[in-house]
DNA sequence: TTTTTATCGATAAAAAAATATCGATTTCTC
DNA sequence: GAGAAATCGATATTTTTTTATCGATAAAAA
């Protein structure tokens, strides 16, 4: 009987943790040898060495006994992974306030993504430059999306106008969601949206204190 | 033989996923009916309905045959599991931009969080108010940690200087903290810890749409 | 040169999470 | 009032993820 060899396309959890290790490898990129352990990653972030082992096994590269992984590989590779050597254009609409943080967030250039336009319906906004980046109506975001060809958009306004914003753009062909909006939005199942509300991590947060707290 | 009942705490898949619906039930809250069943919290969601109801269960709340959950007795058994009934002063150390951000969102006081004051090296900052939030030089944060019993940090700095605020924070007895810095930071076993950076989701947002891209 | 030691990486086991099955229940429809 | 339809919730299965085992390897120490 033949077996099919299944494609194991990397899992959340391991994504998640390779973004956690590429900022653990960049610190010590300059400062140490060439060569970093999964035992010692694994000391530093208080995870178990197999489990780093078994990530770094999706980055394709090879280890060396009793040394480690080469750092500079490893560090390329696990960007490689994350599609971080190559840079993605991004439209971001809502400029508000959490809105112009991201937008005046540098170490997103590192993460492959550039935003080179911002939306708002403000009229004070529009036509201002945001750490540099211009804010232009809303109603230009159809037009622009398909001559830029831009594949991903932020969406940081309320909640109330979250879903036809991503309609909007949805239908003028974005590819991916990045969803900072406090509310779920429906999109077509072709559509990659990830949502990045902080109430998710607060929650977490909030739930493990109280459990601590109860155990006294 | 005796067997203990293991004690399920709620996996955090489930209490990501417990958020959502709670934003989803919000919303209905108003409008419709006053039954929710796991079938339409799936549907909008594009989630599988046992899931739903499995994750419904960790709220101890019954259901109804043919009716589904009561919405104003799940909206209130999933902020009770999120201990979002009740609210926990915090700090927040960073007034940048993206502190400020997060000092102006309305939306925590009803995630169970209320931050109380700000900290920053900025003299330019210091004693401003943001948000109605007054900001305070960070050596003052060893003194009202203790007297004004915080027990959330929340960590907006820069890289650089998270592991040292950090460090002052849990020296003073600060119990949870929400990181924000892009950086991994120590701390003891005892202390909880959740990690929100962008970068991650934004990392797994990447990730996919490279995957999407190629499979063309 | 030989022995010791730390690490990798293949394979296996265990644990956790997601998905499926199905009888019991209760409203809704006729 | 009887039958149909939809949902819950207990139990079981499958899949995914985490953790463990152990031989092979190559640097470091003796």
């Amino acid at each position: 009987m033949i077996k099919l060899e299944k494609i194991k396309s990397t899992p959340i959890p391991t994504l998640k943790r390779l973004t956690r290790y590429l900022s653990v490898i960049h610190q010590l990129k300059e400062s140490k040898t060439d060569y970093i352990s999964s035992t010692e990653i694994a000391n530093i972030m208080g995870l178990d060495p197999i489990q780093v082992r078994k990530d770094l096994e999706f980055t394709g590269i090879s280890g060396f006994p009793r040394l480690g992984f080469k750092i500079d590989d490893l560090h390329f590779a696990i960007k490689e992974i994350l599609n971080w050597n190559n840079t993605e254009d991004a439209f971001l609409v809502g400029a508000g306030s959490l809105g112009q943080a991201i937008l005046g967030y540098d170490r997103f250039k590192s993460c492959g993504l550039k935003i080179i336009a911002g939306f708002d319906i403000n009229p004070e906004l529009i036509g201002k430059k945001i750490s540099n980046i211009e804010i232009y109506h809303i109603n230009k975001i159809p037009n622009l999306i398909k001559r830029l060809n831009v594949k991903i958009g932020i969406i940081c306004v309320p909640a109330s106008s979250a879903q036809d914003v991503v309609d909007l753009m949805v239908d003028n062909g974005i590819l991916a969601l990045w969803n900072f909006a406090p509310i779920h939005v429906n999109v077509p199942s072709d559509i990659i949206i990830e949502n990045a509300q902080l109430s998710q991590s607060l929650g977490i947060l909030t739930h493990k204190l109280a459990e601590k707290i109860k155990a006294y």
